[in-house]
This record gives structure tokens, sequence and C-alpha cells, in this order.
DNA sequence: ATCGTTGGCCAACACTTGTTGACTTCGACG
DNA sequence: CGTCGAAGTCAACAAGTGTTGGCCAACGAT
């Protein structure tokens, strides 16, 4: 049972991710992240200081758009929505920022970080329009992050039966129109 | 500073739905509530009998879509989103529902319950369409909770800084498209 | 073999939480 | 008046929290 500090590191991280994202801020306990990484939690203390922290190195999050590179205009909207799904069920990091983002300030002002400034930027760079990239990116954050929380934290169960492609098929429409039309 | 219990016993549920929703189901401590009412906190626990009655108590809910009479139908989006953007900031009771139906599985059973008991009813009768009634519930849900989430919780300065009609004109077509048209 | 470094554990701290029971005060009714 | 029930207060509890410091035990270099 002797490792190297940063494979412990990076062992209480995982677990961390996984409270984070199944319990919350409040709820998910350094005790309980210690005992899922079978460490002790004065160990959690030494490497990350405090929960504070671990919560945010737990919560370090890039949405990766590079994936969308060269994708023609007019099917913007669909491959928006897939690479969010995908995103969302690739790793724990969007639940845990939606799970404690409405709790702990400190996630909140990450999640704005994130989708003023790894999403607005792409959405400039993609329409061509700066001037309403903030706008069009919130409307599809919203949009996304609504999807999020109803299939994945408050679990409805039309959304939550709901395949990939008929999200796609629902959402796609709606979010190419917030990147790309013109509202009065 | 003598009262009848039903006053102080509302003064109570006031003050929780104050606590509730801006600190989320965890973070509002029965004591900080008692404090903001200006009294003991063992009456908090006479009176309710327990945290999780007082949140049920507090998380009382009606959506109220009985205000959504004789729209015609070509402007139910709008109708919608007029709506929500009201229950929204009428009371603390949806951001109370959000806020700890993120953390408190209690809470987001009640979430279900409204959004399938309340809003798919509604839908399937003002479409006449009973079959696809609940997803379309959930579409709208998804996307009038994720406006929810961006302007009041989590802040989007773009979304904050939007007026009524603004969100009218952008969320208006999505809605009256998830709610009467016919996707592939 | 010894030493210093490093990973790991234990026990305790100061504090906060929900919750409880006994006690005091008030007001109405006989 | 006195009394009885209801409204309000107080102090304490058991459990759980983040956090700390000291102590062990294993390893690598000397």
């Amino acid at each position: 049972m002797r490792r190297t500090s940063e494979e412990t590191k990076s062992i209480i991280l995982a677990a961390a991710r996984e409270r984070f994202a199944a319990d919350g801020y409040e709820r998910a306990t350094i005790r309980s992240i210690a005992a899922d990484a079978k460490i002790d939690p004065a160990m959690v203390m030494r490497y990350f200081g405090s929960k504070e922290k671990l919560f945010a190195a737990a919560a370090e999050f890039d949405l990766r758009f590079d994936a969308l590179a060269d994708v023609p205009r007019e099917q913007l909207g669909a491959a928006f929505v897939r690479h969010f799904l995908r995103q969302w069920e690739a790793g724990e990091s969007l639940q845990v920022l939606l799970r404690t983002g409405i709790t702990n300030d400190g996630a909140a002002e990450r999640m704005r970080e994130i989708f003023a400034g790894q999403l607005a930027p792409k959405i400039a760079q993609l329409t061509g329009d700066p001037a309403s990239a903030p706008v069009r990116a919130a409307m599809v954050s919203a949009q996304m992050l609504g999807i999020g929380l109803a299939r994945y934290i408050l679990q409805f169960p039309p959304v939550v039966a709901m395949s990939e492609e008929d999200l796609v098929t629902w959402l796609g429409p709606t979010v190419q129109r917030y990147l790309t039309e013109q509202p009065a």
C-alpha cells in the first residue's frame, strides 16, 4: 500500500468527482470521498488543502469545442446537440458543475466562465458575428443545460427514455435557430 | 409577542421559502430560518415536525395553467413563455424547487409530479393530442427550466440582461414548435 | 545499518447540525 | 381570583462536519 503522491491524488480526485456529481457540494463530505477512495480523510487535506480547493480541482473542465471544426453551417444545430449530449455522458464533469453550481457560488462562477468563455467565442468564430455571440451562447447554454437537468438530474421519464437521435431531432432545429437566425 | 399558531406558522413558512430559494436544502438551516422569522428554532420543530416536513410544506406549488384558457393555437408558445417567466418571478416557489430539486430527492420527485402531472395534461387538452403530450411537456419543461436556471440561479449576464419581451421573442417560437409541430 | 524523506493513519479539536424535553409566560374562561 | 392550555424560551443532546498535528512505517540514498 505504498504509492506515489500523484497516484493517490488522482484516486482521490476520481472519487471526489463521483461524489460531487452524485450528491452535490454540501452532501459530498470529505469523509465519504475518502471512504470511497479507501484512504484517510486527512490525506485529502494534505493533498488538496481544503474541501473548497478539492472541489476546484474536481470541477476543472473543458467543453472541447475543437471537435466542431468543419461542420457545414446548416448542420451546426444538430452537431452542437450531439456534442453536448456526449459531453454529458462522457465524464461526470458537467454533472458535477450543474449539481454544485446551484448551491456553490464558486461553481456558478466557473459555469459562467465556461459558457461565456468557451462557447461564446466558438459561436462568434463559427457564425462570424461577434456582436450577437454572447446572447446566442447563453440561449444555447440554457437549452442544453435544461436538457441535462431534465435527463440526468431530475430524470423526467420521457427525456430519459429518448435516444440520442430523438433528442437531436427535437433540439437540433432549436439550437440551429439560436445559432444562426435573427430574431426580431 | 403573543400570536395565534397559524400566524407564526405562516411567518415560519415565508422565511423557510426565502431561505430554501436562496440557499438550497442543505445550506438552509433550521436555525437560520428561525432567526429570519425571529423565533426560536424549537418552534419550527413544534409546528412542522422536522426539516423534511417543513420543506414539503414550503415546496407546495401550483403552476396555475388555468390562466391559459383561451389563447389562439398559434400564440401558445409566446403565451407559455410569458406565463412561465411570471411564475418564476411571482414567488420563490419555482426557485425553491429548482435549488433543492438538485440535491434533494423529495424535491426532484415533486418536480416530476408537477411537470408531468400539471403541464402534460394541459398540453394534451390544448393540442388535442394526448399521445405526444408527455414528450412535448418534457421538452417545454427542459427549455423553461434551462432559462430559469440561467437567469435566476446561475445568472448568466446576457440572460439576466434580457427583458421579458426579448425572452419571448427568442423562446416563443421554440416552445411553439415543441407544443404543436411534429418532429420526424 | 542508519538516516531523512515521504506516504499513511489515528485521535482529537472546535463547531454546526437537527432534534428533544423541561421550564416559563401569557391569556381566556370558570 | 385561580387554573388550564397554548405560545414561547432555554439548554442540552448526539451525531456529523472540516480541519489539525503528531505518530508510524516504508522506502532510497548514504
